[in-house]
DNA sequence: GCTACAGTCTGTAGCAACTACAGACTCAAG
DNA sequence: CTTGAGTCTGTAGTTGCTACAGACTGTAGC
C-alpha cells in the first residue's frame, strides 16, 4: 500500500472519501466509461489525482441534478474530445440547458401541485384528506 | 371473455387503457402490494371496478410528482387503515415539497452556469472554448 | 362442433444505475 | 512472518418498471 509518488496520488478508498462517493460506484463509472481507466500500481492497484477527483464530482453532481448516465456521457465527450469546434460545443451545451430549463418548468409544476395541496390541509384528523384528494382527481 | 357482470367490472388490458397504464406494470403494483389482489374469474382472470381504477391513478400519479414506490405505499396504508390524520399526509407532503424544491435550486445554479458559459461562445472554431473549461471547473 | 386468434395467465429476464458481497491477493505494521 | 485492513475480480441483488415465452381461455366465424 506503499506506491504513494507523494500526497498527490490517491486510491479508490480515498477518492470516494473525498467525493462522498460508494467505492463501488467508481468502479462502475470506470466500467461504464465515465471515468477513464486509471494507472496502476505494479500490483494492479488503481492510482487516482486530482483530476480525478474533479471528474467524478463533476458526475455526481450531473447525476444529483437529474441528468442520465447517458446524458453525462455526452457531456463529458465535450471535455474529452478535443477535435470539437467551438460551435459544436455551443450546441450541445444549449441543448443540455434546455434539458435542464425543462426539468425546472417540470419540477416548478409538481412544486405547485404539492404546496397548494399540502396548504389546504387543516392538519386536523378529518378523514377527507384534501391531499389524497387531489392525488386522486384528474391531473391538471 | 365474458364474466361481465355490467359495464362496472373491467379486466386488465382495460384498467391499463383507462389509465394510460402499462399493462404489466399493473401486474407489478399487484405483486408488490401497492395494488389488492383483484378478484378473480373462474378460470384466473382478474376483474376490476372503479375502485381500481381510482386507487391506480393515485399511484400513478404519485409516481409522476416523484414519490417512490415505498413513500406510496406510506401514504397508501394511511389511506388504507382509515386511522390517517391530515396531518400525518400533509407531513409526509411537505417534506416531499422541500426535496422538490432543493432540487429545483440546484437545477437553478447550473442552469446559470451552463447559460453563462455559453453565452461566452464565439461560435467559431477556437481551439480554446470557454464552454470545456466551465465544464471542467468546480461546479459552484 | 371446430378452429382461428386475440386476450389472459404465469414465471422469468431484461433495463438503468447503482450497491453489496465472496474469495483471492497485497501491503504495512507489530 | 503473521495479522488485519485495503484492494482486486466477477457476480448477484436492488428499485421500478417493461418485455417476453409458453400455456391456457374465450369468442367469433364457419
Amino acid at each position: 500500500m506503499t506506491d504513494y509518488v507523494s500526497g498527490r496520488t490517491l486510491q479508490r478508498a480515498e477518492l470516494a472519501r473525498r467525493t462522498s462517493c460508494n467505492l463501488e460506484t467508481i468502479r462502475y463509472y470506470e466500467k461504464t466509461g465515465m471515468m477513464p481507466d486509471p494507472p496502476r500500481t505494479a500490483s494492479g492497484y488503481r492510482i487516482y489525482d486530482d483530476s480525478h477527483i474533479s471528474r467524478l464530482r463533476f458526475i455526481l453532481r450531473a447525476r444529483e441534478l437529474g441528468f442520465s448516465v447517458e446524458q453525462i456521457r455526452g457531456l463529458l465527450t465535450l471535455v474529452d474530445d478535443g477535435t470539437q469546434t467551438c460551435a459544436e460545443v455551443k450546441d450541445r451545451t444549449e441543448q443540455h440547458l434546455a434539458d435542464v430549463r425543462a426539468k425546472i418548468v417540470d419540477l416548478q409544476r409538481i412544486e405547485k401541485v404539492l404546496a397548494e395541496t399540502a396548504a389546504q390541509c387543516s392538519g386536523k384528523d378529518v378523514p377527507e384528506c384534501p391531499v389524497l384528494e387531489a392525488l386522486t382527481s384528474e391531473l391538471p
